[in-house]
DNA sequence: TTTATATATCGCGATATTGCGAAATATATA
DNA sequence: TATATATTTCGCAATATCGCGATATATAAA
């Protein structure tokens, strides 16, 4: 991981949405147990938004920019995007910050 | 450490120069072995203005982020301002970090 | 007291981030 | 095709952050 990279994985960081957004999707069963498709697939975009109670516009922002930094990805499966957390790049990340720090 | 406090702390480590002054703080002997203080006192703050090459102000500005944040501590002696790290606050917070993300 | 040195604070322009509604895109259904 | 649903992208206003020079403050030395 560059330190550009890093960067921008600190910068996804700072802000307590997109951290709550990583925190629910650690355990979807909790947070999105009312979701229509099978968890396995992911979260949906729209449960998402919904949990944070901001604009969809907002959030979907929110999650380009957990995406691009590496944290998360999607799947889409027909007119839905389903969302789920790289654990290996989080891990990376961590002991990254560890070393670095 | 609460959540307000968490969310001061990434958001001070969310800046590539405010990284890289707690970098060289961790090794003060090798970044800062031409200080004309004693380094246990810590480092001094324009020599970090010198290797930062921003002005004094901006650099100071992000000593006192850093500072708020709780990862470095200054101390006073005569006219100069001398930065060390707080390990205990920065390993507290990483754990954190771990636990949380 | 005056002058020099070190640092912090102020004010301001430039830039980045956030949040929104509206519009565009994509997919599914009637 | 037309309509409904889900999501992304666009444009824009509000706010936050950054970096600077100038000024204020504090200490030390002449």
């Amino acid at each position: 991981m560059s330190s550009a990279e890093l960067d921008e994985m600190i910068k996804a960081l700072s802000h307590p949405v997109r951290r709550e957004i990583l925190n629910w999707l650690k355990q979807p069963e909790v947070y999105f147990a009312d979701q229509d498709h099978p968890l396995s697939l992911g979260v949906c975009a729209g449960k998402i938004d919904q949990k944070t109670g901001l604009s969809q516009s907002t959030v979907s922002a929110h999650l380009a920019t957990l995406q691009r930094a590496g944290f998360i990805s999607s799947k889409k499966v027909g007119q839905w995007s389903f969302f789920s957390r790289n654990e290996e790049v989080i891990q990376h990340f961590l002991t990254r910050l560890n070393e670095q720090l």
